[in-house]
DNA sequence: TTCTTGTATTCAAAAAATTGAATACAAGAA
DNA sequence: TTCTTGTATTCAATTTTTTGAATACAAGAA
């Protein structure tokens, strides 16, 4: 499971509340490299707070529940870095997209281009999404410390799976649209 | 939950043993599109059996447990079309390595230079027997029929998503001797 | 002959993810 | 003033996925 490694990464950065953890997840790096949702990140945060993994300060808040600060602690580290120095194994791409196309025999055609169009649209949304997170990083590659480096290598490589998915959505459309032609001919 | 409807979809192209279905998932499509244990394909195959989506004659088999054809139903595919008919969401990429990155920097670059090399070595295989799965399609694309052509895009996909990674670790390999040289220097 | 690999299915338990809430208040917009 | 959005956390139920088996035989290799 590498969603609790995810957090932990987090915090080995900056320590966060669980609703910033959450927001990462949701509008930062998290929201197109891996998802979680609050009910998800808090529960995880609980539980690694009980193995001592991170801890928190408790920020007492006039009238509502205390807001929690986690950090990572020492164990949270060790945890991270053992984790960091296993060989890790690629993920299945688990796009319906992907599986839509086994099937889109079934369907007209123009479902399946109506779908891409829709979907190319969304990948260069989040693209540009991201290369503004990138910004910062971006300018001056080379003379940046390794923790930026890094974080914006995590980027880029948001960016180039955005622009995959529109460089395919392109090719899948003119090929559907010669061969759909081609048979009209026939 | 698109794993019973990838399942659907490989039946709706041809009947399979559960046996075979785990094959696909194992080797074909599936490898690098969407992973599932055997375990789970039975237990998805018992399901739609049971919600008739799916029906099975079993070829007996001496001294051992029937061996189960199935066949997609007309129930079956139209719960397949129902979800091609709807929008589809992207995915998180859910990849360890972008985990990584996010806390490179509690490592020696050498570990993470050592690991980006390994997967791109990793990565560069599986390219390699996407393109042969698609050498049957990839000559003539223009004069396919769709369900062929769908095929191949999907492969496309699976193509592109490994020549992406091997691209990335290239630019990171590259960013990391850069910054650290630099680092050296000061 | 024994060992491994491939074919073929099933059971059970544990871990993880998803879905659908409820609670509570501040700040700004309509 | 009411409504929406944002901040902030928690609980419960269900569904999905993962992990670790057990069973059984055929075929070819060592």
């Amino acid at each position: 499971m590498a969603l609790r490694h995810t957090i932990l990464a987090f915090l080995s950065r900056q320590p966060l509340s669980g609703y910033e953890v959450a927001k990462e997840f949701a509008e930062g790096f998290g929201s197109c490299f891996w998802k979680a949702s609050q009910q998800q990140i808090y529960a995880e945060l609980t539980r690694l707070e009980q193995q001592g993994k991170v801890t928190y300060e408790a920020i007492p808040q006039p009238g509502r529940l205390d807001k929690k600060i986690y950090s990572i602690t020492a164990a949270g580290l060790q945890d991270l870095t053992d984790w960091l120095a296993q060989p890790s194994e690629p993920t299945a791409i688990r796009e319906d997209l992907g599986v839509m196309g086994l099937a889109g025999h079934l369907v007209s055609h123009q479902v399946i281009t109506r779908e891409i169009e829709r979907r190319r649209q969304l990948h260069t949304n989040v693209m540009q999404q991201m290369q503004q997170m990138d910004e910062h990083f971006a300018r001056a590659v080379e003379s940046l410390v390794l923790k930026d480096l890094y974080m914006h290598l995590v980027i880029r490589r948001a960016i180039r799976y955005q622009e995959e998915w529109i460089a395919w959505c392109d090719e899948a459309l003119q090929a559907i649209a010669h061969v759909v032609q081609n048979q009209v001919q026939r």
